[in-house]
DNA sequence: TAGAATTGTAAAAATTATTTCAATCTTTTC
DNA sequence: GAAAAGATTGAAATAATTTTTACAATTCTA
């Protein structure tokens, strides 16, 4: 296992583990580079370095034991075990974020969901109620959670984004159209729709 | 203007557009490109070097005009116009995109949802009402519809994808989480979640 | 008018992806 | 069951792409 894979393989590595999953559910055992370029439209060459970084781990002749990677995967990428998450913002998508089913299996899990307004405050998402910004704090260092969502409209994102680091907070999920400052060893996966509508626009017409 | 900018330079353009819109409403005229990539963390050179695939659209000494760059840059996104487009899946995510009221200023407008489960048919979302997908194909030919978000499970993705494409649909907004195929010229955006707290996680512990 | 600021771009450096192939394992053939 | 043919990895070498550096040209400011 070696230090300092660059930033852009590591990218790349969750849509291997997620094709793999689905390979296995259709029953398969291996597979090789280049079914699993194919599937994905990324070169086997391509593939097979970008795995090598982590040791040899496919069978020359035969290719990759879809179980073996997959687990190996998984711990490279530290989802064998679940990280407990907290949702910031109960509108439309922090709801939607607590209530989806998708994150079980992939090495996550929604633990509270919380809102600063009072209309909010007390409603039923899912499993969980929401709670209180002003109990984030407590929660967070309770419950020794490292990763966060962020589900709030721009003009706040900076300051919950300051508070969160306060409390302990090292990974955020951002949903906010807005670029965000953290300090070094915090890091922050932006999500903005309308940026991805903007390039698929650039295409068109 | 110049043929064939590099797909990485084009997905930088939006964060650029974001940036600049945000300035514009901080009152600011003038930003200059170390200005810009300190917001974005982005170096100088290389803001200056993708915008000059479009001319010469600084000013020496000074930076950029932030309303010219403005314009400028929808005109290249194509976002100088409202494009309409479709949500097929009204579930929690679907919805919750079809209320979503950032899209407007960013060029995009939901102009219809769609949902094959009769639980969910004719259910108000929004300003809509959910349409039954099988008036998917009439529905995009009639209104001239070229973009699409697809929000439902990874199962029916591609089968979905195909009834896009023979509708007309040219640019795709994919939120299921599995990689999608499409012919040549349809272009195709992913968004998944996992991916990216996949990769947050890697950092952890 | 002189000094400061900033762009646009050529050249260099760094990073990322592809090509190529020896090594090795699997499958087929006899 | 051994030998030959086929498949596939892992990695070195090469190529392509992307980013940074460096600076002349130009504009702004005082």
């Amino acid at each position: 296992m070696v230090n300092q894979v660059p930033h852009i393989i590591i990218g790349r590595l969750p849509l291997y583990l997620r094709a793999l999953i689905r390979l296995q559910k259709d029953g398969y055992e291996y597979a090789s580079s280049r079914e699993l370029g194919k599937l994905l439209d990324i070169s086997a060459a391509q593939i097979r370095k970008d795995l090598s970084h982590f040791g040899e781990l496919g069978k020359r002749g035969k290719g990759y034991e879809i179980e073996f990677l997959i687990y190996k995967l998984n711990q490279i990428l530290n989802t064998d075990n679940i990280w407990k998450m907290i949702v910031i913002g109960a509108g439309d998508l922090g709801s939607g974020l607590t209530r989806y089913k998708g994150f079980a299996n992939r090495g996550f899990q929604v633990s509270a969901i919380f809102d600063s307004d009072p209309q909010k405050i007390g409603k039923k998402i899912g499993d969980l109620v929401a709670k209180d910004i002003r109990e984030l704090e407590e929660f967070v260092k309770t419950n020794n959670i490292q990763i966060a969502v962020l589900a709030i409209p721009a003009e706040y994102a900076q300051d919950v984004i300051d508070d969160l680091v306060d409390a302990g907070i090292t990974a955020i999920l951002n949903y906010a159209p807005i670029y965000l400052k953290a300090p070094q060893g915090v890091q922050i996966e932006h999500i903005d729709p309308a940026v991805h509508l903007q390039k698929l626009s650039y295409f068109l017409k």
